[in-house]
DNA sequence: TTCGCTCCTGCGAATCTTCGCAATAACGGA
DNA sequence: TCCGTTATTGCGAAGATTCGCAGGAGCGAA
């Protein structure tokens, strides 16, 4: 899932469009590199072509879309959410403190097996590709 | 924590304050059960008492402080957040479709080991009671 | 009880995010 | 290539949440 053909088939395969918007939202997103908010990625498409008319409301869909795809996730942060380009093979797990608001990312291969846990007592499947995880960082509690 | 001049201590020790606003959120949060949404809990303690003033903002800004202080933890929604009060007895997760949105609660006790794990590795100190889970529920998985 | 230091609150404005609707455009089939 | 179906877009409005500021109110100390 690294071209973006790839991603156009998928789109497709679930029976939805591959369009210019989604296009270039995808582009801002995996080229920009780590957290992005929504604004962000309207002013980095806008800026691109200031002639391609794209409007907020088609970022917000469109990442909630690559969301349910899971080629996106979303770190809830105070006042603005960040997105992020999911890279399956290199899966990751973010630590948010709830003092200073700072995030870092760490791998966390135990949850692999909770995830079949859960998977088997309840019939759910879980995404725990990207968990974010509240709490009181290193700094703040000294 | 379970009787409410526990909670006003908490709040002093913490050199925070304990107001007619903060106590009328918290009766609100803790005999309206479940999950309360800001409006939700705004709309109640204004109807109890019309008096009363209280703003939205207020609202808000004490559940943040309750989150601080682990007394209360928010589980995002689409277009709304809802809030729950902490049984810090009975600690549980919240399973959440990302197709139908629906979400159950579930208790996954492994997720102690982790959190300890992580504390281990990091410094951070987590909050692994009350996770947010996303993923695909049985019903939509078919 | 009074005083003073700060934390809290209300208000209104700013920001962020979602929604409804009519117009547009993608994609499969003829 | 042309057409019809229907997902998607833009726009503007509505809803949700945060912020800044000036006034008000807790709480500890005297």
């Amino acid at each position: 899932m690294s071209c973006e053909s790839d991603i156009e088939q998928a789109l497709r395969e679930s029976g939805r469009r591959f369009t210019m918007q989604r296009s270039k939202i995808l582009t801002a997103l995996r080229h920009g590199g780590g957290h992005r908010t929504a604004d962000d990625i309207f002013e980095r498409v806008r800026a691109e072509d200031p002639h391609a008319g794209i409007s907020r409301s088609t970022v917000y869909r469109t990442l909630e879309t690559l969301m349910q795809m899971q080629l996106v996730s979303e770190l809830p942060g105070a006042g603005t959410s960040t997105y992020e380009w999911t890279d399956r093979d290199a899966p990751h797990h973010h630590l948010v403190c709830r003092q200073c608001g700072a995030a870092t990312e760490i791998e966390v291969p135990a949850l692999t097996e909770i995830e079949s846990e859960i998977r088997a007592r309840t019939g759910f499947e879980p995404d725990i590709h990207h968990l974010g995880i509240t709490g009181l960082c290193a700094s703040c509690r000294s």
